[in-house]
DNA sequence: TATGAATGAGGGTTCATTCAT
DNA sequence: TATGAATGAACCCTCATTCAT
């Protein structure tokens, strides 16, 4: 399973030849992540999946800490680019959250071990004093965009009244974080199945109409 | 921020002072695992904090992989042994479900770095191959039980039809486990108000009556 | 030539055998240091020497840099053991500095790989950052206390006026401990020559009798 | 503070082009040997203060060795060129003394970093065997050249007798250089001061008029 | 029973140098 | 001629574990 770093042109103050070389060692990162996960992903064995040596991973990228933080920033703007677009064809609040929901996993989907590698890499690079490198919470600028989006529908009257925006949207990507997570183990998870229900789910989540909760609260 | 862990009674073949011993390590690894994350870890900063040795750990343990199966199982039965009372006082599925959700939280909320830590093992462990130790996805104990009740609901008629339960199961588990995940960079954050959110939350998403979902999809 | 830390007495919280192994450590990075220079005495190579690995060196030190402050804190603390009781046998200006010049070159002729490495070290140990660990200048301790007795014996009167002590310090301190440097690429230099003569230089230095200095400056 | 490499003229056999490149990469180890001690100047650093790569002075140089001997033969001519009519314009043997150690400590206030560079270097730069690239000791051209002198005029009679000129020759290229090596930590320290102080220090030293000693010895 | 000591593999990184272009 | 790319050894240090006492 080979991961596919296609830059499109190469990147400004680089060579030909370094492109082509960055690419192919976050190719063997994203590979040897997803497969064995961050921690026992050393420089080592992402250079002999890249059947190249340490001294070229370094030589490349100045430390470990860079070649993670590329791939993640290398995964986000092509997750937005993917999304965006999907999302704002839609007009709805639940439109757009469906869109935001399945396209999210549409695209884990089409980028597998990318997605899986980063949601590792966010998930548990840390410093040695065990401060996190990435943030993932309340601050995180994926929360706090989907926070935006439900706060906006939800003030326009189309999501119903009285649920914290801030905590759907973290519920929405740990749940959406989790089906990548579980890819590792279960390969052969129905992505695709995993993408409709979630969206169903919180579609019905955030519907305005009051559901009757029967006589227990 | 002392964990505390009192195992009640001894465990079966230990000495009194064996099994003290025992808790007292195991305290010392929650403690650390929560501060600085499960790659962190190390047995040297463990056995730091506990004022012992890298040998007596080896020694009471057996590996680091035993007294980590160890924090995680304890924690599971505790946490068993809170929360199935407080589910079993409802007679709802939707005061089932609030309870299941509430009452975890609680927990996380009164258990906290035993909690966070066992987050940060499950989700992390894994052996010199780069397989999991622990099962998290549809296969997992906690997801399983929690389908169960799901699945019982919603053919007695009480949650929605449609749903998938065992989807709806992980992204529960999911959305707490993210909580306790969070609690590591947000001290701050308010459990109780995340409780209550995700409670109502995933009552709304299993509620039967049908919502309006708009014109978009 | 097999260095000689004999540790009078065991360091208070060590065991006998952590002592002796530090004592034995410390010779063989003494006894490296000493040979092939500073730069190139890498813990592998001490290591060797010390029969031992480097892991071994690390478990006992906790890095390079606390052996090696070791080692220069242990020649201090003998130094100056070895020289005070000589100085302060002496009751004149010129006695005294006479005696710190021929005790310091003696106990470099009993502890020639000691001070020869300790020379090394402290010139030439620096951090990432390029900074010296080791103040050599006119802070060092070494420096004040010699500038200390010259400007004593100066306000008294034996010594002459009009030098400056901190310059003169620098000046003698700079001259034996180059004696030491030689002697790496020179194992056959005549230090008790060195000695006598360099006590001579200083002695006439200082004297208060005003030389008559031919019509040239 | 960059360091000024004006060749004179062109060296034989190399192109303008060369001879340039040559005296700015030159000029970049001069300055990172003295900001961060020799040790620490790997052909990395030397490379990124001269907006160029390792490849480009391993291709002009053939290795680090002989960078660092050139810029110590380099000097070695500058010093020379400046100090040998400032000497030889003294006729007395206290005169020449004293112009010895100002003129030079006026090139090292003229030529900072060139000479602590050079001091660096020259009792650091090893093989990896541990022999030294440079000679400083009695063997060393500029301590022969000193003992030559002074042993001239301890013969004609304007120096004491009784003095071993050989080790006063060390001394004072041991106090002198110890003023470019403090120059590094302390940059504030005053050479013209120094400059002084030791031309005051040595000329007493030699002077001819036996001083009283005192009872001491 | 309990622990200090040792092990040796592996961690990430830097190094001076060589090579292909 | 000039340089970006690669090399691979060596750097210091940390790791989980085992062992002798």
């Amino acid at each position: 399973m080979r991961s596919n770093i296609d830059l499109i042109g190469q990147e400004p103050g680089r060579t030909f030849t370094e492109t082509a070389r960055r690419a192919q060692i976050m190719a063997a990162a994203i590979d040897t992540i997803a497969e064995v996960g961050y921690g026992q992903a050393s420089l080592a064995r992402i250079a002999e999946k890249a059947t190249t040596s340490k001294g070229v991973i370094c030589y490349h990228f100045d430390g470990k800490e860079e070649l993670v933080r590329e791939v993640v920033a290398e995964l986000v703007a092509r997750g937005a680019a993917y999304m965006r677009p999907r999302i704002e064809a839609e007009s709805t609040g639940a439109g757009m959250l469906r869109a935001y929901v399945e396209s999210n996993l549409a695209f884990l989907r089409e980028n597998r071990n990318h997605v899986v590698a980063t949601v590792e890499i966010v998930l548990n690079a840390r410093g040695a004093d065990g401060r996190r490198h990435f943030e993932t919470g309340p601050g995180a600028a994926s929360v706090a965009a989907l926070r935006e989006l439900l706060a906006h529908f939800q003030a326009a009257g189309e999501f119903r009244s009285g649920f914290d925006p801030l905590v759907l949207a973290m519920a929405i990507r740990a749940a959406i974080d989790n089906v990548a997570h579980q890819l590792v183990s279960n390969p052969e998870l129905d992505v695709r199945h995993h993408a409709r229900e979630l969206a169903d789910l919180f579609v019905h989540a955030t519907s305005p109409r009051e559901p009757s909760e029967g006589a227990g609260q």
